[in-house]
RNA sequence: GGCGACGUAGCCAAGUUGGUUAAGGCAGAGGUCUGCAAAACCUCGAUCGCGGGUUCGAGUCCCGCCGUCGCCUCCA
């Protein structure tokens, strides 16, 4: 079975194919960290790392690097303004968004260069295009020509004309030879700027020079899978692509992926325009598998609006998705249920992968995942159990595990309120036997409204604490 | 204004290199099970934004229109 991709690059499916055999290399743009992440953010980094776990699942070796900004006007400013210093205050922020990465169970990135460790690098690039015209120094800055890129503009389908119009009317930048041209390197303008030392005087880097520089630097003049928002392919890929590809003469990219935007309120969330569900806010009041269902249930490059309604059909749907991980009750091992079974397995590897292979096709793929767990739960009401169940269970979990989704119990850890859950389950369970209905009834109600599930089955009382 | 994406049942959403009965989830209805409930299982819903066109045949291709969103300035 072959992966095909969309390529933001020829707006078409094509056929996936690598560099370097059994090898993926490939480089996402990172958060610019002056603030709190939110769960935009967050789904781009999800949708890159389904796409990175499918890969590995396919039997690649997946080189990814993301970014920090940790260079930035806006860091400047917040650190400004709340007197910090720069880097610190990005540091700060690095640490929250790995935490943050790490409790929606996102592999971390192979490498996670940030701007203020990749200067060497920088300014080599920068003085090669200097030395080959694609740029010039102006009094400390040094910009891009980009009427000297002929092919400037491919990514967004733009003309430069357009870019230059709507450019002049904000900045009549005298330093520039034209209006399109875009900085590679800033002069330093105040003492509190972050600056470095370079041919061009104390400054510091543009902001699309760094992931030229990074790929360039951990992965090498061309990519397979170049990533990110879709907000990112003006200017900034359409810049990376002028940069790297003036300097070293060869493609940056063989595919370009982008994900749609998460919207609140029929708007982009976002930071500047400030509606924005940071990832703290989220995950304190659902699990993790929650946001993952949330955004693996839409395709990876269409908008997705978010709200609680959708919030709250993904956590059903989670819940829904464990109940196939729940043991058997039976256990028959031979005949037409256990083989029936053990088919729906295959199959549902089977439609997986197409779905998958189909430009990561996640919605597509869950649903396969939801048609397996109806497998088990038929299965296991047949009595089902054994060796079979086991390996129905085994290829749920491993599918799940490919979306990067545990599906484990959201046993809120308050294990110290276990023994006496357990204990008034056994009060409860007397209580039935003796028929006392009324006060068995009012236990489990005020459970509930502590947020602990009682389910009655035929092999006693088991419960669960609510998402 | 320019460039681009999208518009499928009450809601979310797959399917769009044209072709048997248009996935799946949530909500809802009925049923099985249960002391009751929950969970699970079974059954039930859409002709695909609107209007044309191409074709033996279109949700799937072409044209027009309407609507939503993104980019064109920092942005995942």
């Amino acid at each position: 079975m072959s992966l095909r991709v969309y390529n933001t690059l020829t707006r078409k499916k094509e056929e996936f194919t690598t560099l370097e055999p059994g090898v993926v290399r490939m480089y996402v743009c990172g958060p610019t960290v002056y603030d709190e992440a939110h769960i935009g953010h967050a789904m781009s980094a999800i949708i890159f790392d389904m796409i990175r776990r499918y890969l590995e699942f396919k039997g690649y070796e997946v080189r990814h690097v993301m970014n920090f900004t940790d260079v930035d006007d806006k860091i400047i400013d917040r650190a400004q303004r709340t007197g910090q210093d720069p880097l610190q205050l990005a540091q700060g922020h690095i640490d929250r968004f790995q935490e943050h990465m790490a409790a929606l169970n996102i592999l971390p990135p192979t490498h996670t260069p940030r701007v203020s460790q990749t200067i060497d690098e920088i300014i080599a690039m920068v003085s090669d295009l200097i030395a080959k015209g694609y740029a010039y120094e102006s009094e400390g800055d040094v910009y891009f020509r980009v009427r000297k890129d002929d092919d400037y503009g491919k990514l967004s389908r733009r003309k430069i004309e357009h870019a230059v119009s709507s450019d002049r009317q904000r900045f009549g930048d005298e330093l520039k030879e034209d209006a399109a041209d875009f900085a590679l390197w800033k002069a330093q303008k105040a003492p509190h700027e972050p600056a470095w030392p370079s041919p061009w005087g104390m400054g510091r880097p543009g902001w699309h020079i760094e992931c030229s520089a990074m790929v360039r630097q951990y992965l090498g003049p061309t990519i397979d899978i170049h990533g990110g928002g879709n907000d990112l392919i003006f200017p900034h890929h359409e810049n990376e692509i002028a940069q790297s590809e003036s300097c070293n003469a060869a493609p940056l990219a063989r595919y370009w992926i982008h994900n749609g935007m998460l919207q609140l309120r029929g708007e982009k969330m976002s930071k500047s325009i400030g509606n924005m569900v940071t990832v703290t806010e989220f995950l304190r009041h659902h699990p993790a598998d929650v946001f993952r269902i949330l955004v693996l249930g839409s395709h990876y490059r269409k908008p997705l609006a978010y709200d609680d309604e959708v919030v709250a059909q993904a956590a059903r749907a989670l819940d829904r998705l464990r109940s196939g991980l729940r043991p058997p009750t039976g256990a028959l091992s031979t005949g037409p249920e256990a083989e029936h079974l053990l088919a729906a397995a295959r199959q549902a590897r089977e439609r997986f992968q197409e779905a998958m292979d189909d430009d990561f096709n996640s919605a597509g793929a869950l649903g396969h995942l939801h048609d397996l767990v109806r497998a088990i739960n038929h299965a296991r009401d047949l009595g089902v159990g054994g060796e079979p169940f086991a390996r129905a269970q085994e290829t749920l979990r491993e599918l799940a595990g490919v979306l990067g989704l545990k599906l484990a119990d959201s046993t809120n850890a308050t294990s110290d309120a276990e023994p006496f859950i357990e204990l008034l389950i056994e009060v409860r369970t007397e209580m039935r036997k003796l028929k006392q209905w009324a006060v068995a009834d009012t236990i489990r109600d005020r459970l509930a409204e502590l947020g602990v599930v009682l389910e009655d089955s035929r092999s006693g009382t088991t419960w669960h604490w609510q998402n």
